[in-house]
DNA sequence: AATCTATTTGGCTATTTTACCAAATAGACG
DNA sequence: CGTCTATTTGGTAAAATAGCCAAATAGATT
């Protein structure tokens, strides 16, 4: 493998590894249905503001989410939304493997 | 967030994290030119038989790929090809990012 | 049966990630 | 100006991940 495709490689993979954790998957859903800011935000995971302020500068950092400040909060929203498309082959990953499992089990 | 919700992103989580190396990224994109065997995939990626090896556990344990024994290799083929799109979203957050960046730089 | 080959597993270390607490910052408002 | 509120940052300990080497397995071949 060149550089340069190891290069392509690690930069898909620091995208997606920016959404691979249930908190952060649940802030971009959220976050699909509208602007939230921290404090909602927190509220709904119900985790410590500083883990969660942590969370959305990891996808801030990638640029999955942007963020402005209004007042005292920060409201982010989502800059690129076809990330929610994931969602879809996710759950067909997750049903392909659950009948798999289903398969298996009527066997023995 | 309830039980359900919790477990609901955690499944995901799982699936997602699986994909988020760039190795195994790399393995996602030449598995869906045709199954591989792993001393062909080793060969491609340049590390330890045992490094590769353990990747594609990674990614056949969430279901993404299968393997198959025939005679001393196993070959290792891609089982939901939905994932590849990921790819093309992950592209237009690194161009969304860039772009950005450009206007950043022209500004000052 | 002995050996050779492809792959997996176990063990270990180095690195990264995560979560919480405490403290710092930024801005609104009396 | 001082204080209050929302958020971010720094520090730290625990857990997860990644890579390599060595050893174990599974089958094919002699």
């Amino acid at each position: 493998m060149d550089r340069k495709k190891q290069a392509l490689f690690e930069a898909r993979a620091r995208i997606i590894k920016a959404m691979a954790h249930p908190t952060r998957l649940f802030i971009v859903d959220e976050l699909s249905r509208g602007q939230r800011c921290v404090y909602e935000l927190t509220e709904m995971i119900g985790a410590d503001t500083s883990t969660v302020s942590k969370h959305l500068s990891v996808l801030k950092n990638v640029g999955i989410i942007a963020d402005e400040k209004r007042g005292l909060e920060v409201y982010y929203r989502l800059r690129v939304p076809c990330v929610l498309n994931f969602f879809g082959c996710v759950e067909s990953v997750i049903r392909t493997t659950a009948k798999e499992q289903m398969a298996l089990i009527k066997k023995s």
